[in-house]
DNA sequence: CCTTAATATGAGAATATGTTCATGTAACAA
DNA sequence: TTGTTACATGAACATATTCTCATATTAAGG
């Protein structure tokens, strides 16, 4: 049963290599972090989201899309209104490690 | 003594967001991500990483520059071999936080 | 059916990013 | 000084990312 391929015991498979530059890349811009520490306590309709971080609707749709390909947001519908939340807590705990660190 | 401008409290300032998606933007690349986990425990001239992980010397050279900058890495001379190792515990540790949850 | 509010989507442009190639520099040995 | 090894750097290119603009789509009300 030898499923090692590589030369080095250290180096690590290319689907967590995938999964972890993934994670990082989508905490990696400076719109999706605010989004995220936005949701992080509450959920928010995209129109919410908008006007608090004083964004683009689209950019917001945008950036809720790609969180939403990575799980790391959910919504739910009420009406025409869509309110979005964090879905993932590990991520969001990522996420909060490096912002207490950041503010010293 | 007001020091906040923001509308939103919950709001992070513009320092804090600059460093945390710098932070994470590190981790997310393959190449990076290969690296610092390549000096997490031990240091390692450019040319042994060059080779462990089977990148070019050019490619490897400029990450290190990259990580060096954000003082994520450091190094020491020995004659005309530089030994880079890992210079950010708590960087080290988001980084092996999400390797670990990634393999599931 | 028509309208409106809320959100999603696609295309395009501007910018950022990562690698490669060629060349530069630094330390050391002969 | 010359040569060699180890590493750094700059330019160029290809690709990726992010935002904006215009245009769908979806749900609800009249």
């Amino acid at each position: 049963m030898e499923e090692e391929v590589q030369t080095n015991s250290h180096e690590l498979d290319e689907e967590t290599l995938f999964v972890v530059s993934q994670t990082f890349k989508a905490l990696s811009d400076p719109t999706r972090i605010r989004i995220l520490n936005l949701l992080c306590c509450k959920e928010h309709s995209v129109n919410e989201i908008t006007e608090e971080l004083n964004l683009g609707q689209s950019t917001v749709s945008h950036q809720l899309r790609f969180l939403k390909n990575l799980r790391l947001v959910k919504f739910r519908r009420e009406g025409t209104t869509l309110y979005y939340s964090s879905d993932d807590i590990h991520v969001m705990n990522l996420l909060h490690q490096a912002i207490d660190h950041a503010k010293h």
